[in-house]
DNA sequence: TTGCTTGTTTGACCTATGTCAGCGGTCAGC
DNA sequence: GCTGACCGCTGACATAGGTCAAACAAGCAA
């Protein structure tokens, strides 16, 4: 249970998080759990528990659900009553309104915590979708609140997660609100490897699990946008793009284009 | 101290909140407050509170602080150690990078909280700015975190602040990535005079604190759009505007604007 | 295999918004 | 009241990215 930071997770190689695994039997079972057995362990607990404060800890992630690729785990107005960590599996949280807006919010990973949307009014504001099928630790809201409350490094931990869900949104914001298509795509694109390195994955190939569209509606452009864009860097040599699986040739090239804020070079 | 919630202060109507008070003494003075006395409690405290935990909660807030019109609460960088209800006046936060973006992520006013971002990173990661002489409550966060272990009311108001501030943020997010500039416009618009309706103001009438250029940063847009938009607004009878002063005349359209969504009628 | 569905790429064209420039108004300090 | 700095407005023009359309590729079911 509970999110990696980012500095705990440099070092770490650990193949099987955020696995491929696909055909999985279809119904969301719900498995009881125990934290000390799970592989993200010392990445998502706060640091330095005490045995005993780890043991209570163990107690909140009350079971796993699975996930299947396209369907949802929670739902926009459904009845906020846990957090989930995520365990394997990719996610895409999105709104959309009445008038048939849409706008994705975020692509969650293993060891990230999704569901604080839902904590002002009790209920869910967005939805959260299966990119592929995906295993959660169902984290019982009220539960959490009740432990945190004793366990002083809990409490911090919750707290520190939220306020990095609230700087990283400043960052999509600064990208929507003032970057062009091709410093929107690189930015995107290291922010995705620098996570799946922090997990133990390749630092330069990646294999995208959501469409140009989802892509798009991310960062604010068509999905046309983000294929030419694609194109642009492939004709650099910047990337390789087969498919959804990307190829990252030159890093430095993809820093310039986010660093050098509009000065084509 | 702590935040307004809408629900709460629909009816409210405070003329003294927010108010234009300015040539204040210069230095910020601290001043030793009680939040008993504040015109603010029964906006900002959580619901239902016992008389102890209010005299508990009291203590958290240890000082208020003055800030001037242009001059700065906390800095991108600076030490994280408290939290601030903003007692009068009007912020902007944002963020600007070494390679010369700049992102204003949002803009406050009384009865709301800053200094979130902080948290997480034990620094601050954004600028906080007052467009206009303000004062707000200084609320140390590690005294925050000792109480809300105690006063459960506590604990859950500061989870829903910082799940509020999430969800709003989403809803810039779908501004910036799905809005046309008029759109954004509108919305804006309309987002402030709730919130300036809330805290007693009038419903069509409201003076800007802010530039074309801040609000088009908010907006994602450039200075020149803001003010064509507005020009287009103001031929089209939605609103009056006098330099900084603004008045609503057909709040139904600018709503029409923000739903429906590409479609011109 | 075939055929359908969904996603991706690319081209031609269009338009909303950005860019640049000039002017005029407002306000704070002298 | 004057002055300069700042702010806001508007016009002419440029362009990034959107729109529309077509072709193609991949995955999946029959």
């Amino acid at each position: 249970m509970f999110e990696v930071t980012p500095e705990s997770m440099d070092t770490a190689k650990r193949g099987d998080i955020a696995s491929n695994t696909k055909r999985q039997p279809i119904n969301p079972l719900t498995v009881k759990v125990a934290c000390s057995n799970c592989n993200l362990l010392e990445l998502c607990m706060p640091m330095g528990l005490k045995a005993d404060e780890l043991d209570r800890i163990e107690e909140v992630v009350a079971v796993r659900r699975k996930i299947k690729r396209g369907s949802r785990l929670y739902s926009n107005g459904e009845p906020f009553s846990s957090l989930f960590a995520i365990r394997t599996g990719f996610f895409k949280t999105c709104i959309t309104t009445e008038d048939g807006r849409n706008q994705v919010t975020g692509f969650q990973m293993a060891g990230e915590i999704i569901g604080l949307d839902g904590i002002v009014k009790e209920h869910h504001t967005c939805d959260a979708i299966a990119l592929e099928d995906a295993e959660v630790c169902v984290m019982p809201f009220d539960r959490i609140e009740e432990l945190s409350r004793e366990v002083v490094s809990l409490q911090r931990h919750v707290h520190k997660i939220m306020s990095r869900e609230i700087v990283r949104e400043h960052g999509v914001m600064l990208l929507l609100g003032s970057m062009r298509a091709e410093e929107r795509l690189a930015a995107f694109l290291l922010n995705l490897v620098q996570r799946l390195h922090a997990r133990g994955f390749s630092q330069s190939e990646l294999l995208l699990r959501m469409t140009r569209e989802e892509i798009g509606s991310y960062l604010g452009l068509k999905l046309e946008t983000v294929s030419r864009t694609f194109s642009k860097f492939v004709e650099e040599k910047i990337v390789e793009v087969k498919q959804r699986h990307v190829r990252i040739l030159d890093p430095e090239a993809l820093k310039l284009i986010v660093n050098n804020n509009h000065k084509p070079c």
